[in-house]
DNA sequence: ATATAAATTTAGACAAGCCTAAAAATATTT
DNA sequence: AAATATTTTTAGGCTTGTCTAAATTTATAT
């Protein structure tokens, strides 16, 4: 499988999982940034290849080999960015584009003696859960922030985008993964709260809280 | 630069080393299992971007710039084979294809982290010097087994083939690096030698003797 | 010095992965 | 239900890096 592919696998997988219908060419052209035109090029590829479900004009899915193949991609990307994270001593708004590059390095060996040298870890450094070599994942119940209502509390455990700005916003804020939050105020206008982190308050808008993942004490 | 573009280079570094005149096209296709004409139009359109020096027919060597990006190349492919032996415990034999693949990793700040987190180490795996962030290089004399004559003794300090064969032939004999190595006879007709390694006496062909790198005492 | 051999380059083609512009299918409005 | 808007696909083209076959240059041998 050529880097390319690989990327638009990956990304039919984490569209598929959001939405549990097929993918549009349209959506996979956005978080491809390319053209729909390359997409749907790419989708008969991909079809005839057997990794995915392809009709025209209605989407596609992945097959059980392609939801193979996209967990393994996202076992090596998540993988790398804890080795960055914990050995390098990369921050964690650091590693995304690196890991890009890295989880299409080909060797399966070599991912199994990486998982093994930094301790079989669950979670990659924004909290998301690294599948383990048959493609088994864990899965946690939780919850974005912003579904929470006045009063209810939990713990911080994930964010769904892990851009650069948005992990730089945490740091500043002191929102690390594991942080205490309680929702104090929600406001019906814009949807923005004001939360205690760990006996620090202030404000958040519905962006920011429709980010992050929470788990419900 | 491509990844394609880095190989030529690196190739035509490791070409020149070697020869210190301008290295030729077929030599080139050879090493990267390709087609001449292939070489040609490579060698273009490096020559355009300034790397090579590049005359029809009169073969090829690198600039300044070109040097320097060798040298780089040459220096992530030897780091991430110490972290492949080092941390990963991959034996040496194992390594170089995988790190043919993350020499090509774009980002000089993951490189520097790695070269720290490796604890800056002066040689590779194979007994090759890693060249720093500037591109200097190490350079200590040391000659093929090949070339030394009845009674003559040194340490072994390098392989000038790392092939897998090769690495696991010196494994199977007790060859490594540090070895002290004494030749007691060295055979005339085919220049086949025998060796004392540690007290451990055998005989080795020409091929063998000249891809081993000794250090004199 | 000429003929032959070897090395190198040119010409033209191809696959992968992308593009633009136009056509076709599907979805949404009125 | 027809008209309009949106989405998707098709058609044709471009670049990179490769190939084969033919032409050209350089090297070697008689």
């Amino acid at each position: 499988m050529t880097a390319s592919e690989e990327n638009y696998i990956k990304i039919i997988y984490h569209l598929n999982l959001t939405s549990n219908e097929g993918v549009s060419t349209n959506a996979i052209a956005q978080k491809m940034q390319t053209k729909a035109s390359s997409v749907t090029d790419m989708l008969k590829k991909l079809s005839e290849k057997k990794w995915v479900i392809y009709q025209k004009y209605q989407g596609v899915s992945l097959t059980n080999e392609g939801l193979y193949e996209a967990k393994m991609i996202v076992r090596k990307h998540r993988l790398w960015e804890v080795f960055l994270v914990d050995k390098l001593k990369f921050s964690w708004d650091e590693v995304h584009e690196i890991a890009e590059e890295l989880e299409h390095i080909k060797s399966d060996v070599l991912i199994d003696k990486l998982d093994e040298f930094l301790g079989f870890p669950e979670k990659d450094p924004h909290g998301d859960y690294i599948p383990d070599r048959d493609g088994n994942i864990s899965k946690v119940k939780r919850q974005l922030l912003s579904e929470l209502d006045k009063n209810q509390a939990g713990i911080c455990v994930g964010v769904k985008d892990s851009s650069s700005d948005f992990l730089k916003y945490l740091d500043k804020q002191n929102i690390a993964l594991g942080s205490s939050i309680i929702v104090l105020e929600k406001e019906m206008f814009d949807q923005s709260m004001t939360i205690d982190i760990a006996g620090n308050v202030f404000q958040i808008s519905n962006k920011i809280a429709s980010n992050l993942f929470i788990k419900m004490n």
